[in-house]
DNA sequence: TTGTATGCGTTATCAG
DNA sequence: CTGATAACGCATACAA
């Protein structure tokens, strides 16, 4: 692999000029740049990142971590991600935490190595006062999740709103007991509870309060939603709607639904949350609400390099649309 | 950031003691490793990767390569690869070329700058001329897609076999007017060639032909699916059955038929190939050939392994298994 | 406008 | 068993 001496020997320059070149500093005469771009050519050659690295400042590449990238919001919102990167000429290198502190930690660490030049982060598993520690190496940047004090920039939806949205919908369409069905926990301060709220408040504010019995937390995939509507046959006092955090979920609670010759929305109506692909594939297909993943990704990126760009600039946050998409099966 | 050596100074040794520790290097006495690894741990030290690379040797860490990480079949064949790595102590780079030659190029460059010890390329955009030039650089493992030549190891399925199967369960099904569908080519040597012999052996085993016209190539999403559907509708002559090459544009196929109130399997039989997860979610549910996109992920990560410990190891290749299973839509 | 010398953090070589 | 030193490839301060 051909270095920096080479194209300095083969164009009969100094390292110093080749390495203005390449960082389009001003000062180089046009023949001698001439030559120098004519010598890399020739060798093939790419400058050495870990080099650059160690010497320091940017590697004009970021990090993204999520949760699962199997999990298709996240997928789709790296795609996202990632193409905005690009368009403005930076790598993208993605990782996926599992949920495990662990791994998260150790993927910050790219940070403390100069690695990256940022994360942007759409899940968070650790507490704030672990991450912050490294934000000293690097910027970090949250996207999707959040945290509540203002001591990072954040791209978010109001999920609040969304899921307000989404349970008065089903309020509207005269359904009185709603079940509640979660990634989260149920209560004031954990994971979910800006969509907690929002859906107590659209209950509140018609006077409806709901039923312990109804509410199911940590649900995340197609198979846990096949588990809640299983669990909901063999009560008593059945919901009419159920409110979920993810299309997967509804998508399960649908097919078995079907599976036990339940009529939707007749029987039970069901909403989403993300507007994934699932949420058009499933029959009937899924009311659900929409999160812009392609403006997020936008967003992240253009907020990301602003910070790369200005170490010291002010922490602000975004908040993007969010956004009800009304199908069948409500 | 902590370095080597503020280490060495605070254990009071030399900076290659404490290397020798970092590398578990024999001829270092119990004593002062104890010593080091105090003083490591009191600064939180974190021995710099870009350093290490420069200095030449391996990075533990992986890269892998997608076409498009939105697609469910990559997405989890990279969640497998990541999880098998990460027990092996690997750290996983991932990145997604869109199908762009470039991005392939870019990517392929880390291995040029010792930024990863090896890629595992699951999609193959270059011809094979162009990707080979890399491979000198550091261990290039294809992991689904593959070339002719025995020229790099490769872990693959047999997808003749698994398209064979597919289309005579179909003929055993009683087919005779069997359309064909699939993500690349349908000719001798382009993409997704072997599936088409497959299918080609079963259809001429008991004297069938395909009807030109049910031939539909360069399909891949679940919108594609449907504008398949769309066209066989217009068709005087319409396929009873029709194998794809993806689950995604099987899921399709079966939302538009049965938006056009055609009953499946009985009016039209659809087979799927992947067995991803959106299979059990459409209704009927998929039959479709398996890719056991785990042992997929484990085995490349064996065999990566095997090759960065032993950079002269013979070509070999691995073939895993392919399976139907049979559900409801045929 | 160009070049020389230095150091980023690590590890291999060689000398004790 | 331990340590001093050079080298990896690059970018900058400084000198010319």
């Amino acid at each position: 692999m051909a270095n920096i001496s080479d194209v300095a020997k083969l164009s009969g320059l100094s390292k110093t000029t080749v390495s203005r070149v390449i960082n389009n500093h001003p000062y180089v005469s046009d023949k001698k740049r001439e030559l120098v771009l004519k010598a890399m050519k020739e060798l093939g050659y790419t400058p050495n990142p870990s080099a650059r690295r160690l010497r320091g400042q940017l590697t004009t590449t970021i990090g993204v971590i999520v949760p699962k990238i199997v999990n298709p919001f996240f997928a789709s919102l790296v795609n996202s991600i990632e193409l905005a990167a690009y368009k403005k000429g930076h790598q993208v290198l993605i990782s996926q935490s599992n949920e495990d502190k662990e791994k998260e930690l150790a993927f910050l660490n790219l940070l403390k190595t100069k690695q990256v030049d940022g994360i942007i982060m759409t899940s968070i598993e650790n507490d704030w006062e672990m991450i912050e520690a490294y934000s000293k190496y690097g910027s970090i940047l949250l996207c999707n999740d959040y945290v509540d004090q203002e001591v990072v920039p954040m791209i978010r939806l109001d999920q609040t709103k969304g899921a307000y949205l989404g349970a008065k919908h089903l309020i509207e369409r005269g359904h009185q007991k709603i079940a509640y069905c979660t990634g989260g926990l149920f209560d004031e301060h954990g994971k979910g509870k800006d969509r907690n709220q929002g859906f107590q408040k659209a209950l509140s504010e018609v006077g409806m309060k709901i039923n312990p019995k109804w509410i199911f937390v940590d649900q995340h995939t197609v198979e846990d939603g096949k588990q809640v509507m299983k669990q909901i046959l063999e009560m008593d006092d059945r919901p009419t709607a159920i409110f979920t955090g993810s299309d997967e979920v509804a998508g399960g609670i649908i097919i078995e639904a079907k599976e036990q010759h339940l009529t939707i929305p007749n029987d039970l109506a069901i909403i989403g949350f993300d507007d994934q692909p699932i949420a058009e594939i499933v029959d009937p297909k899924l009311t659900t609400i929409r999160q812009p993943v392609d403006q997020m990704g936008e967003k992240s990126i253009e907020v990301m390099i602003e910070m790369l760009e200005n170490r010291e600039m002010k922490i602000k946050n975004y908040e993007l649309p969010i956004e009800l998409i009304i199908r069948q099966s409500t």
